[in-house]
DNA sequence: TTTTATTTGGAACAATCATTCCAATATAGA
DNA sequence: TCTATATTGGAATGATTGTTCCAAATAAAA
């Protein structure tokens, strides 16, 4: 009757994770997976149907952390800079640590997969509508209350800090120089005031 | 004795470009490049090598082309801001017209192949200080000739207008509305200002 | 314990991968 | 012409691809 995994399937996904994030679709192999998520091949494609399938729910899990930790972060900071500064930041350190290189999941995937399947498109679509809304509301509150001066074009600033965001980790992934990247976000956010 | 190749090795590596361009190095076969470049399978290897020497000519033959039209375009405009215009509205147009969404070529090898052999990081490394220094040298001549206020810092401005460039590559393989995209730039720009 | 559901290891599949080889053909210079 | 070099089509290579299948083992529910 009713039975409940026998392995954690998040385990399973932030493994496949790590994997598609590291590698890209292509590169990762059906064995790579097997040989590291600690699962049996066939219950790999009981479970999640066959390769693209289990991108597709890595790639899910990566977006929702990773908006879930934005979110945060945007309702935790005092103020709308330190909230950027705080992103930017951590996008910074994050090149800089991890040995991988693997920059931004959702980054790697809009350059190796678009154009592709139609849901795969409507996805990545959906998920940058997404981010700039929350770049754009945000600023938007900062102008509400006066940290940033009102004749400031809310959804321009929050378009230009949003491709920066994404500039900034395709050019971490080739250079990891802390200062130049700082004075980058620096430049960029200079806009605010 | 000595002899001329019978086939149009220009061309040969346009086409390869076009499809490494396209498709991504991994998601590029074998098949593919026979199939559309005119040259035969045993003419290819015995010109190139294989599949990884023909991709390292293929995107040569991009940056040469990418860095001389640039060159192009700052030393050909009549002021800086103009020259940054044109860079960033041609980027633009590219993406809103290609078929293909092909993206940059650059920003797509180092998405999908970062980190990988050491040749292949060396030349990202190489270029994009090639193309920091076309900016920030480019800048400085805004600076000097009293076009760019004095007080602004020339690296900080070029390396985050690189960054924003880079970042324009990725998210236009998205969206390509290209009044947001324009928005983008004209926030960027100010920093000229 | 018995029953039912899940996981396992491994074999097998057809397709595709990059690469090599070769005999035949074509093209150039002598 | 003759000779040397290029290019061709196609077969063959061995490795790897994603996927399916199955009997044995394991684990939970009855």
């Amino acid at each position: 009757m009713p039975r409940v995994k026998q392995f954690c399937e998040e385990d399973v996904l932030k493994k496949a994770m790590e994997l598609f994030w590291e590698k890209g679709f292509h590169a990762t192999s059906m064995q790579d997976l097997v040989s590291h998520l600690g699962i049996n091949r066939a219950s790999l494609y009981d479970t999640y149907g066959g390769k693209e399938e289990l991108f597709d729910a890595a790639f899910k899990h990566y977006r929702e952390s990773a908006v879930g930790w934005l979110e945060d972060v945007f309702q935790s900071e005092s103020s709308i800079k330190a909230g950027f500064k705080r992103l930017f930041s951590t996008a910074i350190q994050e090149a800089v640590t991890d040995q991988c290189r693997k920059g931004c999941f959702v980054v790697n995937t809009t350059t190796e997969l678009v154009p592709g399947n139609q849901k795969i498109d409507r996805t990545l679509v959906e998920h940058k509508a997404h981010m700039e809304d929350l770049f754009i509301t945000y600023i938007q509150r900062g102008i509400e209350n006066g940290e940033i001066p009102a004749h400031k074009d809310a959804q321009e600033i929050g378009l230009m800090l949003f491709t920066l965001y994404n500039g900034i980790r395709v050019v971490s992934k080739v250079d990891t120089d802390t200062k130049k990247l700082q004075k980058v976000v620096d430049s960029g956010l200079s806009v605010l005031n």
